[in-house]
DNA sequence: TATGAATGAGGATTCATTCAT
DNA sequence: TATGAATGAATCCTCATTCAT
């Protein structure tokens, strides 16, 4: 505020602008909240402790965010939308199609690995009963990064259904299927399932069930089995 | 129950005995938490509303249970053990083992169908960070189900194996596999997702990814999908 | 209790039955709330206190009555109905009219002098938009003391028309008239609005107020005012 | 606004001096305020309301009043005053007095006609048990405007009294007593009462009050009468 | 044994007011 | 001077658990 001189350009870093700071503190809420309620769980999860995790007063959550359940989808909207556009990104055309799941389901874990928290959207809805209702807004964006992810799933096994390299199925229900394994091994990983229910790791676990999925689809799978 | 030497088989009928009117009531007791746990979830269940639901008072459930969490393991158990033993009976020896994993995957179905409810124990540990911590004894308790059921399934897989009629996989991980899949796809119905994401009834996509992961487990799928 | 071969028809004071100890409790957080309600207004009473002054835990306002409103309505309520009964009590068929009119007046200022708070039931209506909506149930019994009462002073004063003593009016608006005035000048008082607003006495300004209006009233008022 | 010297009657219509715009906004804060607060009541008036309906900042009322209470009492002020002045206007000294008393009562209710909110004022007093103790400025100012206006009404009735044509009273009484009918009356109907307690139309009870009041005053009613 | 009244800690939310920019 | 972000005290209400009867 005294180098008001300098409060060029290149200052930016130095002093950050109003909306700025705003991101900022908002960024911190987000941040400790995400913390308390995957730690707790949404009905456990006090706000008292969020506040003081992002230090600041409990009042002040109610300037970033109307109430417990909007701060809990803001939580989850987090990085929605980037996943979708680097899981596109991950799709080569160049490769074969049994590749390109491949390559997606690894994306997936790998991505989970790296922010697991953020994947708890993907079981929003099928929490809704104890979050209690969900804004429309977060159960029409939800369900649009979902269909998404299936969409691009689906196209990749079409092309290989028209390529022959996948004998004939509803894609989109094979689509679905993936998705639904994927999902549901890592949202056993997520809640920490007892070890005796997860013998083997989950890289493990989904690498081999998307194979059996692929040897499922393919026309002639003891040649692959062969290969392998 | 002490005191009454001649309470015996012959006054059955006429005056209940003791210990069963008392099993009687805690049947009652256990019926109306059932339904209020799953439809609420354990930690916004209400335990006025069970006592209400069963007729007693609320006090009374502390003559039955020591707390609200073993009122909750006390529900999941008797489901548990029931939906186990009826899916034991499912498996009849003298089938082929891709048949008996279809009777299973139908079984589990239609039991869905027919108690919906009960099922949540199969899901109270993914929504653990959503709820909030489970006791122990309640984790326990689950997980212990899990593991008979995939202990079932796959002592079925391992027998295809041995037979030869499946290729060598590790039955235990085929059989997280299968039930994960099942697992999911009951649980998006059960939360009433938006159908856009269910374009195909639940039985139809479940007999199909059972079909498409028997294909990946035979030798020789091409076969088996002409016989089909 | 210890006392059990006498609890008698005779021990009754001695050991209340169980509803009447709940009767009991209902009456002491009731004047708790009276006091409290009427010292601070309905906004900015505060339940701590209520249940403090009735030497109860918090919660149990809760058992009592569901919500602060509803503790509100229920204090207000206290004697509304002994309030109509003993007003028609006042009526004496021997008296003329106008004595009568003068009885009600007195007697309404007696009672509000000996239950003061009681009568802020009568403004329950108009200050709803500050209580918040009232039950539904509450206005229709407000609304019915009303009316009762207001048919009670109608009916003297129609009888006054009938026996010629009063000059033929719209009977029922007369009645409001009164009952307005009485209302408004009680309210006041009660309100303690200071003084200098209030120089006369309640009891003289509400007495020269219902003379002046059977003045008005009378066919030969002059006579009247002669008399007295 | 020590800068600019130049700041004289000339800039008025091309550019607002600085006094002039800072008592529009301040206007605009007392608009604001006064449909809030009338709405709400003081106590669950809230401030972030006032201040979006006046377009300003939170932070800018209080360069404006010190606090809650000093922008209430800011309110009641000026309509107040106005009020009163406008009452005060009505009297045409060339009237018979009960024809004063009669536009008197005439104004006021068109006043409350046409700007029923500013009518709250009457009632802040009467209303404070419920609402809550009010700041004594706000209560001394609602006195004054009572007092100001019974002293006019008062004035009224005495000239009346002195020149014969209404009997002797104690006629800041009698003020008093017209001015609670003709409040009460309207607040009643300003609270919306049930329909079944106002069964003519407040105009016609209003007047038939005055009648009725005035009637009483009368040396000969019944010629009055007579003549109606 | 059954009852249900009582408890009281706990938590979400509101809003007048302050103050750095 | 105007802003609006931050504050944090205040308060209503819930509900698992206890215990006298």
């Amino acid at each position: 505020m005294s180098r008001i001189g300098t409060d060029e350009e290149g200052a930016v870093a130095a002093r950050p602008r109003r909306g700025e700071k705003r991101a900022l503190q908002r960024q911190r809420i987000l941040e400790s909240a995400r913390g308390v309620f995957f730690r707790d769980g949404f009905m456990a999860a006090n706000l008292d402790e969020v506040a003081q995790g992002a230090g600041v007063a409990k009042g002040t959550l109610y300037r970033y965010f109307e109430n417990k359940a909007e701060l809990y989808v803001a939580v989850l909207s987090v990085n929605g939308d980037a996943f979708e556009r680097k899981m596109r990104e991950t799709i080569d055309p160049a490769l074969a199609p049994a590749e390109q799941v491949r390559r997606m389901s690894r994306f997936y874990i790998e991505h989970w690995t790296a922010h697991r928290e953020y994947f708890q959207i993907f079981w929003a809805l099928e929490n809704e009963p104890v979050i209690g209702e969900l804004p429309d807004a977060v159960v029409a964006q939800v369900t649009t990064l979902w269909e998404q992810c299936l969409e691009l799933l689906a196209g990749v096994l079409e092309r290989g259904v028209r390529e022959g390299v996948f004998v004939a199925h509803d894609c989109w229900e094979v689509a679905n299927i993936l998705w639904t394994l994927g999902n549901g091994l890592i949202q056993r990983e997520s809640a920490q399932a007892p070890r005796s229910l997860r013998r083997n790791s989950l890289e493990q676990v989904f690498e081999d069930a998307v194979e059996l999925v692929l040897r499922g689809l393919s026309p002639a799978p003891a040649r692959i089995s062969a290969a392998s």
